[in-house]
DNA sequence: GTCGTAGTTCGATGAACGTCGATCTGCAGC
DNA sequence: GCTGCAGATCGACGTTCATCGAACTACGAC
């Protein structure tokens, strides 16, 4: 890991030059920063955050209509939450009969998890 | 924890009354899934999380001047999501004459990391 | 003082988002 | 067939977002 802290840029350098040489990169590559910013935009509201953690600690498939009053949004805005989730691929649902069932898939959060940790 | 796992509704029952008796509840309460969501929407967008990972890789302070030649975005732009992720408190800054140093907070994406962990 | 530069803020623009009520789609029961 | 319900989708509305160039601020050099 690079431990240059401060980098202090030279003064009295070319005109237009760069202020200084970059001597950080990025260590994830664009293509997972847009797949680890999916994941996070889908959590970044706090319904479907709750959601999650409910189809989480349920551990099972939960029926959508126990989902509904559990939130003060209408049947619809939920609908669409989850639909957002379901694109997201971190849920994914299963009907039967009337009813929709919702979980979590595994390990939909386990690349966010491993790069905060 | 529960494990009643799909619960089914009733049929025929009260016209009017909810379909299934809710046996789920979030586990996270209303303000912190505000705060984690915050936290989560910060890193909704690929640049802010490469941004993110940078700062974090680097341990330490990094210059502006380093920064925005690395992202195909205009300088006005980087500094609009820096401070998006100022504002959601995941990096702070510093100025030391004409340039500014970035660097994440201690802790700050700890929350979220445990929540998902 | 003036001049140039690093970085932030402003204003505008088009896209995406969250929300709702209304509508549509399947299925169960009769 | 028809009726009623669970859930998804549609259309519209106002809000927030990402982006840019331009203007502004603060500092160093002279």
């Amino acid at each position: 890991m690079n431990v240059d802290l401060q980098l202090e840029p030279k003064t009295k350098r070319a005109a237009g030059a760069p202020c200084c040489e970059p001597v950080v990169y990025p260590d994830v590559d664009r293509e997972k920063a847009i797949r680890l910013a999916d994941v996070a935009k889908a959590l970044g509201d706090p319904i479907r955050l709750q959601l999650v953690d409910v189809l989480r600690k349920h551990a099972g498939k939960v029926c959508v209509c126990e989902l509904v009053p559990l939130f003060d949004v209408s049947q619809s805005t939920l609908s669409h939450h989850l639909k957002k989730l379901r694109d997201a691929g971190i849920v994914d649902s299963e009907r039967q009969g009337l009813w929709a069932y919702y979980y979590v898939l595994p390990d939909a959060l386990g690349e966010l998890h491993a790069w905060l940790g």
